[in-house]
DNA sequence: GTGTATTTGTTCGTATGTATC
DNA sequence: CGATACATACGAACAAATACA
């Protein structure tokens, strides 16, 4: 999977950077309703960020209700309202 | 669990406030020696503070000696001297 | 059935930058 | 300038449930 390189000095912090990112997937339909978006670990590695900040993105798409997560299983993302 | 409103603009600073609610909590027997107090996370959300005033909270508690912090596990009421 | 890896949940430790009073 | 506060980030550890070989 290939992701963007962010900038870690910019004035948009990572893990919004990482959410822009996820957030242009689902509407692109790359991801699609029902499918696991990337790990926090996934994320982690992809963007060689800390998990702390990969929790932090995945927590704001879910506060925008893009995804949904289940504990131990990942993190979906939401049909479309 | 209910809390106070604390008063940002008050001369006493938001984490003394928080602080002497909790040390009134303990020495009221509400939280009791060897008992788990709220996690810096929880005081943030109960109080609507920043992490960084949850933790001042807690290290003044901790230099009274009131409290005793197990990395990874918790805070805890200590037991009185 | 048993072990191992994966994944999220939770917590604390530490640091930097910005802003306000 | 110092104290306080907030936002962000990285690191680390442990728990618990799930998935899978």
């Amino acid at each position: 999977m290939e992701v963007p390189q962010i900038d870690p000095q910019g004035p948009v912090p990572p893990y919004q950077q990482i959410a822009d990112w996820l957030r242009q997937q689902i509407i692109a339909g790359e991801l699609r309703p029902g499918q696991v978006i990337p790990s926090e670990k996934d994320l982690v590695d992809l963007f060689g960020v800390a998990r702390t900040t990969a929790r932090r993105t995945v927590a704001l798409l879910r506060e925008e209700g893009l995804v949904r997560t289940v504990p131990q299983r990942g993190t979906y993302v939401t049909s479309p309202d």
